[in-house]
DNA sequence: TGAAGAATTTAGACGGGGCTAAAGTACAAA
DNA sequence: TTTGTACTTTAGCCCCGTCTAAATTCTTCA
């Protein structure tokens, strides 16, 4: 089965909105999601449907199924193993990457993908730590807690970011928040959830709550 | 400017076959190598020349104008560095590639394009010993004549290929007939045209002429 | 010069994917 | 239980790129 581009887009879509906010998807979130009209939407659910990639009830939402969950991972699995070369090879920042994957994932090959995903050496997590399918289809989550629910004074690494705007990205690099720093939360300032954070063992700095709830971290053990 | 899919094929396809049988380019050539109808092209043809991409005179065949010509050879670089990274990085075989380039030369992203050149360290040729343009889509001609037309016993380098056929290049594998090989024609048998070539210091081989058409070649200096 | 035959273009249609405007459905609040 | 509002779908249209069938133009050769 070899789908279209607009298909495949809709297929990740959907995918990405279950994955956040659970099934049924509904027409509008697509919309929004894809800059898009409903309408349109409508029109291309049904042929989802016919194809029997999602399952789809008049004014009731649509979800995936066995089919269009597989195609959707292999589509992730594509996005984040070339945002992996773009990063790792060719020395694009994370918050570079985005548009570029998004074209790059539409290319149909299965030798290739695999033979790429070998180039890079099978990476697990992409360069905002989301997590890598592998070709099957499967992938582990990580454990991760956001950082707002982060008690104080847990020594933690930042893992992940649920946000991938290109200018939160580069808000991190400029406070010197990168995947796999570690860090402790200092103080939550009870007017508006701001955190301050010890950043590996420099001066603390402050961060919004509405930041710290897009930073995804593992609690280290006391001894680490 | 940015162009669809459509029209940077027939843009390729025209500075192909210019680049093979001159100018200017007829409607049933471009319909015979994309594989589609002439009013098809026709339609197309009235398009790119809206966009002063080509220079179109009814029933009088077309050329493309410098703006035409220029997209043309990037979209050649593009082609080319995609295939040298399935080959040199991917490690897939030089009768593999096309297909795959083929959609990898349409992703929009001159930083991707010039970052990959870099990667691959600035490479004059293709797995095919085609001339790659530079970022200012600039190229230069290698010396090389057909090995139809070399004469006895001169000393010769393979240096590329006419015909990208995958079974042509699968035949070559075979035969060990791979770029950088040395060469020299041994005896050319009078009745049919084929070619008797010495292989680096191997055992004389036999060609048919048909094949020897589709082979470049660079003459070496006696002593080398 | 004037057809015949080949190449090309036009006319009209279609499927993919998108849009607007209008109509239909669901659901919460009264 | 009814009704207002938000959401969704339908109807009808558009553009892109392709097609077939028919008409046109070019070219060549008698």
């Amino acid at each position: 089965m070899t789908y279209t581009l607009a298909e495949e887009d809709y297929l990740k879509a959907i995918y990405k909105i279950a994955e956040r906010h659970g099934t049924p998807v509904s027409t509008s979130a697509i919309a929004e999601l894809m800059q898009t009209r409903p309408a349109s939407v409508t029109d291309m659910l049904k042929k989802l449907a016919d194809k029997e990639l999602i399952d789809y009830k008049r004014y009731h939402g649509v979800s995936l199924t066995r089919t269009g969950a597989r195609q959707a991972t292999l589509l992730i699995r594509k996005h984040r193993l070339w945002e992996c070369f773009l990063v790792d090879k060719l020395g694009f920042s994370w918050d570079e990457v985005h548009e570029i994957a998004e074209q790059l994932e539409h290319i149909q090959s299965d030798t290739l993908i695999d033979r790429l995903d070998d180039y890079l050496e099978n990476p697990k997590f992409d360069p905002h730590g989301d997590p890598i399918p592998d070709a099957s289809g499967a992938y582990r989550m990580r454990y991760q807690i956001l950082l707002s629910d982060l008690g104080l004074h847990k020594p933690a690494v930042l893992v992940g970011v649920r946000e991938h705007a290109s200018s939160f990205l580069q808000y991190l690099d400029q406070n010197r928040l990168a995947l796999g720093a570690t860090l402790e939360v200092v103080e939550v300032l009870p007017y508006d959830g701001s955190v301050r954070l010890r950043l590996g063992d420099g001066e603390p700095i402050l961060i919004s709550g509405q930041v710290a709830r897009q930073l995804y971290v593992r609690q280290t053990t006391e001894s680490a």
